[in-house]
DNA sequence: ACAAAGTTTGAACGCCGTTCTGATATGGAG
DNA sequence: CTCCATATCAGAACGGCGTTCAAACTTTGT
């Protein structure tokens, strides 16, 4: 790699660094090609030698925020015994909501309107880091199933009710599962982020003085829904033998 | 009132249609007072004379709007007796997704990033509407409770813990409700958004290719968390004796 | 040393919200 | 009916935006 190289990968950095801080400090509508390139220095339309458009920066940052939520979260995870399956669970639902309260233009910019017009770059592969939150829950799913399996309703679920990317991704890291696991993830993911979002975007706030609170019964609650007692010792109790 | 008052009532709800139809076929960026004056014939500056500035045409939009979500909420839970708690649950729920992918412009303005740049009246009281579906939930909630009561877990709530505005509406309709009911709502609450906005900002899309089965199961899994009996017969079995 | 490729600028186009200056129409008081 | 305050409107203007384009400048490979 040539120092031509080095310099174009060093503005990029800059223009998404630059890009980032606008976000956190003034909202979505700081980040505007003409504004970065006036702190760093040079003419708006510069930027459109490294990116193709304003929605394409939003979509690389998009993916790096989405990348450093999912570290976080997964580190938070593996912060707790593997074998403490409620523990994981619960690190990975306070992760979520610490991570999204810290970083609430994150958030937005990753579950919500990202900013004025942006359109997802449609019919490309869904996000890497989405898949990637999506697998976790699902070893999480699955890591619990021998427990949560008699409390779920007898809802039937098909592979193919599953988009294949995220399918033939799960079933590689995770044979054998049945897909009723994967409908289970999703709907974790559906109940933290419920809560989260709310609070994030101000409609907990005016209603509730204590949203932490609220999350964590929610969390408890989710923890009964999948057998695993959670009063006091955390230690799930025995599965029940397969139907 | 005078000719004069009805032309300006007429103006302005014209104005809220023509902004509601651009925000349905273009997005939230197609509503601008330009574009809208355009449409109607008036250059974009005559509208400051029936709003203030476009953020609130915006939040008089997010009121209709939400109102009209209401109705139509309330009316579905109206048409099941109201001795059928979990079908009256379930009407609510299901009725809260239909209306939102029906109306996704209008979810996102209500629940996410309304438009660039909005913001929303600062330290104004809470959107009637918001109390409004907090006291529904509320009272579905409370209606529950009995059978609930001892599913919950032991997470102890003060009124404090509410605002005030909420609290005081909801203990002038539902006098004698412990304030844990009103978390429940709550919960109750975040639980239906989640699902519901990852489906509208299209991030179950691409993971699932039907969410209204997931959406179903996880209202399901909520009615068993909330004690009520939901397999084949709908009723309710008997409330536990008050511990 | 020189041509090809990459990078940057600055003007331009059309969009936006908002403000301001006048022009025009309306409504009520005398 | 007249007259004037008030409400409503058009149009220009300011500064912001994303994007495009021709022209200049810089680096690279040969």
């Amino acid at each position: 790699m040539g120092r031509r190289a080095r310099l174009r990968a060093q503005t990029t950095a800059e223009i998404k660094a630059v890009a980032l801080k606008h976000l956190g400090e003034g909202g979505p509508d700081a980040v505007s090609l003409r504004a970065i390139g006036r702190e760093m220095g040079m003419s708006g339309s510069a930027i459109y030698s490294y990116f193709d458009t304003r929605d394409a920066l939003i979509t690389t940052l998009i993916n790096d925020i989405y990348t450093s939520l999912l570290d976080q979260v997964e580190t938070a995870r593996d912060a707790v015994a593997p074998g403490d399956i409620a523990g994981r669970i619960l690190a990975w639902g306070q992760a979520v909501r610490v991570w999204s309260l810290a970083n609430p233009e994150g958030f937005r910019l990753i579950y919500g309107d990202p900013v004025a017009g942006y359109q997802a770059p449609a019919g490309g592969p869904a996000p890497e880091a989405a898949k990637r939150a999506c697998l976790g829950l699902t070893e999480l799913a699955a890591a619990a199933w021998p427990y949560a399996k008699a409390t779920q309703a007898s809802t039937d679920y098909r592979w193919s009710d599953f988009s294949s990317g995220l399918a033939d991704t799960i079933r590689e890291h995770l044979p054998d599962l049945p897909p009723a696991v994967v409908a289970l993830a999703l709907r974790m993911w559906g109940r933290m982020h419920g809560l989260i979002s709310l609070e994030v975007y101000g409609h907990l706030g005016t209603q509730t003085g204590d949203p932490a609170k609220l999350y964590h019964a929610e969390l408890l609650d989710l923890l009964r829904s999948l057998g695993l007692d959670v009063e006091r010792p955390r230690r799930p109790r025995t599965p029940q033998a397969s139907t």
